[in-house]
RNA sequence: UGGGGUGUCGCCAAGUGGUAAGGCACCGGACUUUGACUCCGUUAUGCGUAGGUUCGAAUCCUGCCACCCCAGCCA
């Protein structure tokens, strides 16, 4: 029974899916889970997999299950637990009643390795982990079997019990599986599957003093569960066999999961590495794990970032085997395309230039009518005031302007948006020759919407009325690294290309008033600029903050640069 | 020199023997009171490479090359 939705675009997992319900592996079951360990943030590499997980399972009418994989209670936290949870439903994305932890099967995950045990296919050994490592051999050397590999079931038993007791210091003995140390797969050797950790666990408190592995914990817990497809990173490819072993010898699953393997997103201008990401958080270099350049989801989310513009992006890129940097171009796309449908137009002036008007009257108020969205009318329209003194951007003009450049020069004319044609007629300057101010004067009739409304200029400005403007915070950021691909790069090289202007503080931005009654969290396009948001974390109401989300397209800054 | 993977346009990625989808980027052009949006159009005689099978190959076979992952009591 296969239920594919062609809306979806299909990918070598959703075909394996479609073979194993045609072939009635689990019966009509789709059955998917996403697990994280809580040991740091979660960033857009995350939400690929999120996406797909749970994407995936909803299309053939099935479940996604969240499961913490907390085997490790020296490098986890309840703090990331609470944050992972956090991300996954700003995401878009609900587990319902379905939240697990692998520690809540550490009773079972521990009878199942006395079951091992009695099976004689898993031992204690005694060996350091120094002895273990040399036993293991190398890539081409293979291992040798441990002195303590024959032991027999029932001393086995004992000691695992007494491991479990307290009764030895950490690191002294592990569980293991008997397997194969001459395999050619090192995972096969003989891999730990018990370890000895007297720490605290943030779930189950000081009840265990002895820890599964992930490589045991996961295929078992996916069993539990009854998850059908266990979706994973590449690098477990190897670790597959082991997936099977486990769940073969623990003999209790009549249909045991499946596990396949994709690719891991990295993207372009940026890394992924949670130990790189920490460094740069570290390093003080960001502002912390949600600081907005970061790819974590705290970060995108206080960059401004829809969850649908992600989910579109992790749509957008596919899922394959091969592994691959996609250009952050894309997920800039993503994130135009979902705001150009859904931000209402703003104006604002990053940075002002003053413009005096010498033939408009000086009292004198006029509230334009401006539309919140040109290409649709359904999200309706504000009033700008308009007066004498206005501040356009410096960079709209020039005094001597290079070919094309449609903008503001002396002698020539330009549209305000929303508003009149000025033209301009001198420009002042300090004792610099820095220029202060320019003085134009208006054409009258030129109002939009008024008799010769409809006359064409070349260029249009946004703007702001000088008097009646709001001081605004404006925070512009840019890529973290200046090289495409860093992702595979040691530490020292990676730190090399950090870009060192990723950020840059505008603090004398004017908004236009409406925008004071905006709150933390509102996304505007600034006309002829970006989309912005209002900063969820540092922005006032007396003191308005506006992370730039992604700038619009710019073809004029393109073909200065061509040439 | 062990084992496991991957190689299709600048970046992703379909394609599973019948004559190279799509998206992003790029480059032209139209439209435009956002140099935005939108809309048109161009862009792989070629699918890592060399052979082979076939009427026909990115798809099958053989050899070679390149890149990625694995030697945690991490996940």
């Amino acid at each position: 029974m296969t239920t594919s939705n062609n809306d979806l675009p299909s990918n070598f997992i959703h075909k394996m899916i479609e073979e194993d319900l045609e072939n009635n592996r689990y019966g009509d079951r789709v059955h998917t889970r996403f697990p994280p360990e809580p040991n740091g943030y979660l960033h857009i590499g995350h939400a690929k997999a999120i996406c797909l997980n749970f994407t995936t399972s909803a299309k053939y009418g099935g479940k996604c299950n969240l499961r913490f994989d907390d085997t490790n209670p020296s490098a986890e936290e309840m703090e990331f637990v609470d944050n992972i949870l956090k991300d996954i439903h700003w995401l878009g994305f609900d587990w319902e009643d379905r939240l697990y932890y692998a520690s809540d099967y550490f009773d079972k995950l521990y009878e199942f390795a006395v079951i091992l045990i009695n099976k004689g296919k898993a031992y204690v050994d005694d060996l350091s982990p120094e002895e273990i490592r040399e036993y293991r051999g190398s890539l081409t050397k293979p291992g040798k079997d441990s002195p303590y590999r024959d032991r027999s079931v029932e001393e086995n038993l004992d000691l695992f019990e007494r491991m479990r007791k307290g009764e030895f210091e950490e690191g002294s003995r592990v569980l293991r599986a008997k397997i194969d140390m001459q395999s050619g797969n090192i995972n096969l050797r003989d891999p730990v599957i018990y370890r000895i950790l007297k720490a605290k666990h943030h779930q189950t408190g000081d009840k265990w003093c002895i820890y599964p592995m992930y490589d045991y914990a996961h295929p078992i817990s996916d069993a539990l569960e009854g998850i059908t497809h266990s979706l994973c990173s590449l690098e477990y490819e190897d670790h597959r066999p082991l997936y099977n072993w486990f769940l073969e010898e623990v003999g209790v699953f009549e249909q045991p999961t499946r596990q396949i393997e994709f690719a891991r997103l990295n993207l372009s201008r940026t890394v992924m590495s949670k130990r790189k990401l920490r460094a740069l958080v570290e390093a003080g270099l960001v502002d912390g794990w949600d600081d907005p350049r970061m790819p974590t989801i705290a970060g995108l989310r206080r960059r401004g970032y829809t969850p649908e513009s992600i989910q579109d992006f992790a749509e957008r890129i596919g899922v394959a085997k091969a592994n691959s940097v996609v250009d952050v171009a894309l997920l800039e796309h993503c994130i135009r395309e979902d705001l150009n449908a859904k931000a209402p137009r703003a104006m604002a002036v990053l940075r002002p230039l003053k413009v005096i008007i010498d033939n408009y009257p000086e009292d004198q108020v006029e509230e334009l009518e401006s539309s919140n969205h040109p290409n649709n009318p359904e999200m309706g329209s504000r009033t700008m005031p308009f007066t004498r003194e206005i501040y356009i951007e410096q960079e709209d003009f020039m005094e001597n302007p290079p070919s094309k450049f449609y903008r503001m020069t002396p002698g020539k004319e330009v549209r305000l948006l929303n508003a009149y044609i000025i033209k301009c007629e001198s420009v002042v300057k300090d004792e610099n020759g820095e220029i202060v101010e320019v003085h134009c004067t208006y054409d009258p009739g030129s109002k939009s919407g008024g008799p010769t409304a409809g006359r064409k200029v070349k260029g249009t400005l946004h703007w702001v009325s000088a008097s009646h403007s709001v001081p605004a915070e404006i925070r512009i950021y840019d890529y973290l690294l200046n090289e495409e691909d860093m992702n595979d790069e040691d530490e020292d090289d990676f730190k090399a290309q950090i870009n060192s202007n990723s950020l840059e503080i505008l603090k004398d931005a004017q908004v236009e008033p409406s925008l004071k009654s905006s709150n933390p969290g509102d996304r505007f396009q600034f006309m002829r600029q970006g989309y912005f948001v209002q900063d969820i974390r540092d922005s006032r109401p007396d003191h308005l903050v506006f992370n730039l989300i992604v700038n619009l397209r710019d073809t004029w800054a393109k073909m200065q640069k061509n040439k």
